[in-house]
DNA sequence: CTTATTTGGTTCACAGTGTCAACATTGTTT
DNA sequence: AAACAATGTTGACACTGTGAACCAAATAAG
């Protein structure tokens, strides 16, 4: 008897996992197609019936480290006392979504690696959670719907937020890598402060 | 008589320059070795005089993309009427970084692509000139010379400026790419209008 | 002015990669 | 039972980064 059977039977999440196994392990640049195929102990090519080529393997793999950094926000969402403070809400969105890029920065990368030519963000990650946009969305509704945020603010208010917590992320892996795990904390706490901040006055 | 010498001359500065090109075309993973020397006319392995390895060109490129960088920030800066208005001159450090990031992606790109692991990052370019890094602290001190940043918010203000610009132009360039180059001015406007406002709000 | 030595460029070779074409095996439909 | 489609395999190719050995030119030592 074969040690497994010559069909796999679903070789195909079995891929996207190995992928972000290593995407994990050594950011984008290190899913490699034929190092994927050998962690499954499947021939190189086996992909080639799942995916078109490399890339969209890659593109799966980003998929579902979106999907791991909007629960990483749900996370810190579900750890706050009270759900209600629209200014604690925001907090925590932008929290989850720093920590999951310091805790899993090789899927982080590889979540914003692949250039996606949408025009505007999914709200909804492919298993019908809300997705890290659709949080951020819903955090910055629950400051309008408080008075918090002048509506016509709304749309600017989004762009402002995901990208300074975005580019906080970037910075802290990147550049200011080199800040101590101590120092660290605090620097995300300042900063996400200065953003509400900022949304909020006036 | 040969048509080049045997000696280049300068074949370092024409390998960074070729791995420019290189990146400006395709971004960082487009710079590869074979091609860089295939485009100066050296043998693939002559590289290795001048660079222990691939990375380490890469590092290079960065490099000349971080000073091109600052030069787009500067461009900007001498753009604007009055460079005493401590608030435009912030405005147009951020305009200089996004519209850098928008024109050269590629090059965008390879300057935040390599692990840098300096604590803190460098407040001038290899030629003298102010950084982007270092830029940006000009116009927060001006900032709060002008009394509009209280001094103990300096350091959150420097990272959460730059925070939010770096990630503007990587939501430019990644998720938000597909908004209309027209609505892309404003969009920018209007979010470095809502950082000023929190940097200088309280 | 020779002669040794260092610097810079070349050639050959190798392992590893993505991908294509042709083939083999299995599950499914008629 | 036979045709068929789906899925995995094999072999091959062009390309990459990199090491070792070699060679040409500039420079230093005598």
């Amino acid at each position: 008897m074969p040690t497994h059977p010559y069909h796999h039977g679903s070789l195909r999440s079995a891929l996207v996992d190995a992928g972000v196994q290593l995407a994990r392990e050594g950011g984008p640049g290190a899913i490699v197609l034929r190092e994927v195929a050998r962690r499954i102990g499947v021939s190189p090519n086996a992909a080639y019936r799942h995916f078109a080529a490399l890339p969209e393997l890659s593109d799966a793999v980003a998929e579902a480290a979106l999907a791991a950094l909007a629960a990483s926000m749900r996370r810190e969402l579900d750890a706050i006392p009270d759900r209600d403070d629209p200014l604690m809400v925001l907090l925590a969105v932008g929290r989850g979504y720093v920590h999951f890029a310091l805790d899993e920065p090789g899927l982080f990368a590889a979540a914003f690696s692949r250039p996606k030519d949408h025009i505007d963000p999914e709200l909804y990650t492919p298993d019908g959670q809300r997705s890290a946009t659709g949080l951020l969305h819903d955090a910055l509704d629950g400051l309008a719907a408080a008075g918090l945020l002048v509506p016509q603010d709304r749309d600017a208010a989004i762009t402002m937020a995901w990208a300074s917590v975005h580019g906080l992320a970037m910075l802290l892996l990147g550049p200011l890598g080199g800040v101590a795990p101590a120092d660290r904390e605090p620097m995300i706490d300042a900063a996400l402060g200065l953003v509400c901040r900022g949304l909020t006055s006036r």
